[in-house]
DNA sequence: TATTTTACAGAAAACGTTTTCCAAATTGAA
DNA sequence: TTCAATTTGGAAAACGTTTTCTGTAAAATA
């Protein structure tokens, strides 16, 4: 097909080519007679108008850029998915921007603002992916940005969150409930928000029980499915072992099970377990797991939402908490003494 | 910052507009002295060359969008993330085109790349998302575009697949080998062509083998982890239920095997299971999972590598076809009588 | 009928690049 | 020193839109 222009169709009605743009951006300010007409040519000839060249004239590129750590991990893509689907009633298209954990790719994508082609960024890390001037302020040396799920250290960029202490409160207490007192927790980075979060959810609610902290019970995880796995083999070494492990995600919690499984171990009846983010499998393994849900849809949604009203200036939330919420399911049980 | 352009930079290091473009693109072609000049104008006022208006004028996004049924499947979250690795390698962004499974969003995507939006389309579906002239070739109506994965009816499309019916004719001669004679599976949409073409390696391999096809054993699922719950179902009220059940993706497995314990079957004492995809959980349930791998990685990077050539007019594979293997783990064993 | 208002549509500039063409300056050979 | 050959860099067009500004014709008012 030939690449038919603008300049074309307007040839084409025999009208101008500002009408021709106006009957496709303002039906309403054109006369009826010569809508029809345009509207002939360019369903005659097949017209797509170039988003290039409006996106050039009216500096919106219309995409937006998301910097996420892994799309293979479910709970990523799971906020990827409600993302897009945002972006698509709003109109803008969504540049997949998977870092691999790798900050060099994440400063890549985050330019990819800066050249343009997208409006803006939504931000899954707790690091900004930018060099800052610390003379200057945050905001005036990064393009609009929604910091989601995963908080920065800065307070003046607008965030969605969910409330990672409570969750933890609710897990922990959970475990305390049903007896238990030796309770591990497998974190993520410690220099994530979200692990400082849930640990000192963990803390306070063990304090509260009147339970001692001990430290041995904590071990660094990084959010995926083989630090389950060492994390947990690391525990049962233990000579005083834990009677219950909380995991700071689902797929750890799956590498733990595997283990322990593998080493006799019975959940419950053992050793309890409790996960986060509530993914599709959580409720398909056995024993199926108990764990904190993460809303994910909504945070999907309400970040794009909070991006697009930045980028049309309109007031937009600066902090947005969600709540979190424990499902109990099989993977935990009473302490057995 | 101040917005700056080529022009604001030309003028800063006193050299036209022309000169800039050219030290960013063609180093080579213009003296060190002025390239010194430039360097500096750019390195001092952080300018980023604005990529639309490159693209406008290049008739080049380098963007290609990913249609894909659903991101959330952890098996198309493979694929896209290695998509995404070499079209990083390549110079390119993915546009991501959730369509959840609607033709309808599947068309908007694909125009995506009409619209000038991108250059091209990798399409996992075994539909082409556009409307066609019957009259005229589909090539010279189409986008450049990969198909993958899914193959479309229009072999003059180049695509990337996998050997599907050799992946199922491993699955199946493995569970006959170990004595099963009722083999059930639990398919994919029947309008596709992996199904298809899985099916055709099941029946065929029976056949070798000299067992009976039995269609009430033939369950058709969609490739989602409910429909392996419900499948399943139904064949466990068969009077005559069958020993083994080949599902044709691990999420249905997975489904597959919930509703087995659930009721109190042993796999694979009572039931051996088979699965499809290798997803990463598939050696993480109990018990692990015997499945089909497939090269998700490979795909990924064979399918942007292909559109790429594609793009740049260089010869490319009309159709690739990848080899399937199988991975026996614990969800299958010898046949009870 | 004369005058003001309104509705409509065209011309042209602008967005930020790349690239073609051309002129000037430099080099090298004679 | 002169002339051709080669570098080098500038002017300007082009990519495909949107939008401002302006002019004209029709409608409304007097």
């Amino acid at each position: 097909m030939a690449r038919m222009g603008i300049k074309q169709i307007a040839a084409l009605a025999g009208v101008s080519i500002a009408t021709v743009s106006r009957t496709l951006r303002n039906p309403e300010i054109v006369s009826e007679d010569t809508r029809k007409k345009v509207q002939k040519a360019i369903d005659e000839s097949g017209y797509k108008p170039n988003k290039l060249g409006a996106s050039l004239r009216t500096h919106r590129s219309g995409n937006v850029v998301v910097i996420i750590p892994d799309v293979t991990d479910p709970f990523n893509s799971g906020i990827i998915c409600a993302i897009e689907q945002q972006a698509q009633k709003l109109g803008y298209s969504v540049l997949l921007g998977d870092t691999q954990n790798d900050e060099a790719r994440a400063k890549q994508y985050a330019e990819m603002a800066e050249y343009g082609q997208a409006d803006g960024i939504i931000l899954f890390s707790h690091k900004l992916p930018f060099d800052l001037d610390p003379n200057k302020t945050v905001l005036e040396q990064i393009p609009p940005l929604v910091n989601a799920s995963e908080a920065t250290e800065h307070d003046e960029l607008p965030k969605v969150l969910v409330d990672n202490y409570s969750g933890a409160c609710q897990a922990t207490q959970h475990l305390i409930d049903l007896g238990h007192k030796r309770i591990a927790v497998i974190t993520g980075p410690f220099d994530t928000n979200s692990t400082q979060e849930r640990l000192r959810g963990y803390k306070d609610t063990l304090f509260n029980a009147g339970i001692a902290y001990d430290e041995q019970l904590v071990c660094e995880g990084d959010y995926q499915l083989d630090s389950g796995v060492n994390e947990t083999e690391k525990l049962l070494l233990l000579k005083n072992r834990p009677t219950a492990i909380f995991c700071f995600c689902d797929d750890m919690a799956i590498g733990s099970s595997k283990v322990l499984k593998e080493n006799g171990y019975d959940i419950p009846n053992d050793i309890s377990l409790v996960g986060f983010d509530d993914i599709r499998y959580a409720s398909y393994i056995t024993p199926t797991l108990t764990t904190v849900r993460q809303p994910v849809a909504e945070l999907g949604r309400i970040a794009m939402l909070q991006l697009h009203q930045i980028l049309n200036k309109s007031v937009a939330e600066q902090l947005t908490v969600l709540p979190l919420e424990l499902i109990v399911r099989q993977s935990t049980g009473p302490v057995k003494n």
